[in-house]
DNA sequence: TAGATTGTTAATCGATTAACAATC
DNA sequence: TAGATTGTTAATCGATTAACAATC
């Protein structure tokens, strides 16, 4: 709409690379674990599981926070990537749809150490609910609206099935919900404006079977010397 | 190493559209479901969230599945991609990491469904050992080797704490496992040859925090008609 | 035949990478 | 100053997309 400033201008990030700061950000905080107070790019790649050039132009949309010859300061790097990110605030967070996945990240305590906070967990289910989860008692679906306002939460995680995603996933935008992590194998359609990232876990095996399939059928063809269809 | 058929040499798939097949896959299983036999690029574009350019150049890879001016057979095009991809084997895998991820990911029935066999549970600690989950055993971890053995595994899961990940990795490739899909918020390397696939859950929750940072910075911009630093 | 829709072309866009000037 | 390493350039590569000829 209005002209940004000449800060906010230079902030276009690409995707592929806003996609890889949280690996860079687990990376430098690793390092910093093991004591190791300064990096060069490469050293950093390396625990990131990339290559040099890759990372150093990444850091480069972010600012200039390495110094020549020298390195960067893992702490101070680490610093500015996640205030990049924005996981140096607090993201309230719910979680509907508790079964054996949402349990699992109920529990899960990556979440609450990058700034991520579940303030509820949801099901429509009335076995589920009033049971306690990882110190959370799961309350009904209905109450998503009065928690969502209560707490500005700003993403919601779906967990369900994959037949109840899309109402789900409506009530949340609905409500003001403008980022969703979703779970559930199915695609879920959403407006403009509003984030959907999608975790498929038969996808990725899919995508290894692939592979893997290709690997055999050329083992195969080199060991019959011709390659059979 | 020695010439391929031409059949194979046209196999040149790139890992953007792989990555999507399963995904046309569930589309297509879904439009099957609801009674449909035969869908046009545009149906199952919708079906799947992609646009209709891409699909049918991605089916392109594949081969020439459709009938110009009437479109895609459903349960044929649904059977040459499965194809394609592998699904139509069963594939052994085993899960190594019994807590709640593994519990969750033992008890997905989207796994069983689309072609992986869960052949063992497997976890090092002796309190997990022994415990029945999904109505399978949980084995000790150094049983690994035998069940691979047995059962020809291929394709291992890691659902440990990120200390282990790596241990758990370079056992799995020793015993001669080429496809991982790791759960660990951990980079693990492996040699050449193997493939390894990551679902972070963190990290996608950290990518839509990004956004959802910016969409609240450009509000405030827009609000204050300026654009603060 | 006329209408519909695929499969493919070609243009565009974005991501990766090697190389190196800038500079600590 | 000499060595090291960043930040950036430019070339390459791969992915996306619109447009349309082929053809059912």
């Amino acid at each position: 709409m209005t002209t940004r400033s000449s800060t906010d201008a230079a902030r276009v990030i690409p995707e592929a690379t806003v996609a890889r700061l949280p690996v860079y950000l687990r990376a430098l905080t690793a390092l910093a674990d093991s004591g190791i107070r300064t990096c060069s790019s490469e050293d950093l790649a390396t625990a990131a599981g990339v290559n040099s050039a890759k990372l150093r132009k990444d850091l480069s949309y972010l600012g200039s926070y390495g110094t020549r010859g020298v390195g960067y300061d893992v702490d101070y790097l680490r610093y500015q990537i996640a205030r990049e990110i924005g996981v140096t605030q607090d993201w309230p967070v719910v979680i509907v749809g508790i079964g054996n996945l949402g349990h699992a990240l109920a529990n899960y305590s990556g979440f609450r150490s990058r700034g991520f906070r579940v303030v509820a967990l949801l099901d429509a289910a009335e076995s589920v609910v009033g049971q306690s989860v990882a110190g959370v008692v799961v309350r009904p679906f209905d109450h998503l609206e009065e928690i969502v306002r209560e707490h500005d939460v700003a993403i919601g995680v779906i967990a369900t099935p994959a037949v109840a995603a899309q109402d789900v996933a409506d009530r949340m935008v609905a409500i003001g919900i403008t980022s969703i992590l979703n779970f559930a194998p199915a695609v879920v359609a959403v407006p403009e404006g509003v984030d959907v990232r999608k975790v498929d876990l038969s996808i990725e095996l899919q995508i290894l079977a692939y592979h893997e399939q290709r690997k055999a059928n050329g083992a195969e063809a080199a060991a019959t010397d011709g390659g059979a269809a």
